[in-house]
DNA sequence: GTGTGTGCAAAAGGTTTGCAAGAAA
DNA sequence: TTTCTTGCAAACCTTTTGCACACAC
């Protein structure tokens, strides 16, 4: 609980009010130097875990949402049944441990940066995703 | 209804009975030339218009599922509520049109394709899955 | 005070499951 | 007749929504 001076700064100047909830949830995305990945059910786990208190789930999807507007998360692209989200939204890709369903950051030393040659008439780059899927040699088929 | 025999031959020998809902299903989407996305609402659309009769959900997720487990189709990882199959099951990428929810194939015109200098160690590589995002340029942001 | 944000419960939407009836081998 | 497949409805899970109350400014 030490950067709340600064989230409330930083929630200010991005229009959004500096309430408990969501300093505690800037806390908790933000307050560690290492980014991570997460979905909403792991990071209201965290809020239990951590807090030992609730924030309503509604709040909680509001507040990622949110985040992820002003640009503070980054969501990534997993064929999944829930989202993932990353604290480092710099350029980069991921692993996808397939085996753990662990999302694993990926630097320069793994892969070159990609050049789109060609895009769509008319329309604009957002991004560009990459995801490599791993699992263990001895998997099952079938 | 040309291939039938062709189906029924593919099924068994991937030891999936030939039954008359997944040889319908193969009809549609492996009889045209044209590889393409879909979502399951889509494929029970398509079957709803063009066969003027209905497979259940059930059945038609079942399919679906045993199909891309045997190799014939692919899971796209989009950021969807939905899952998005591709019956192009040769490695390529894809853009996203974020207006439109629309896929599109991407080929060697528009990228280079994806070496991954680095793997995580113990693990195999499974695929190598790019996501061109574009939207028109006149988006709304926030 | 006014406008936002929160929390709850209900609803929605896609996907999965259990199980009885039906079809393939 | 044995095993796999289908179909239906219910269940499940994640995410969204509506609305009353509470909080920030």
């Amino acid at each position: 609980m030490s950067n709340l001076n600064l989230y409330t700064e930083k929630l200010r100047e991005s229009g959004l009010r500096p309430t408990r909830q969501r300093l505690k949830i800037c806390d908790i995305l933000f307050s560690t130097e290492k980014t991570f990945h997460f979905t909403i059910n792991d990071l209201t786990k965290i809020i239990e875990e951590k807090l030992n208190e609730k924030i309503s789930l509604a709040t909680v999807y509001n507040t990622v949402h949110a985040f992820k507007r002003k640009g503070y998360l980054k969501e990534i692209s997993i064929n999944s049944d829930k989202s993932y989200f990353d604290t480092n939204t710099t350029e980069h890709q991921h692993f996808f441990d397939e085996d753990t369903s662990e999302l694993i950051d990926c630097g320069e030393n793994e892969i070159d940066s990609i050049k789109v040659k060609n895009n769509i008439t008319g329309k604009k780059i957002k991004s560009v995703e990459v995801l490599i899927r791993v699992a263990s040699d001895n998997q099952t088929q079938n």
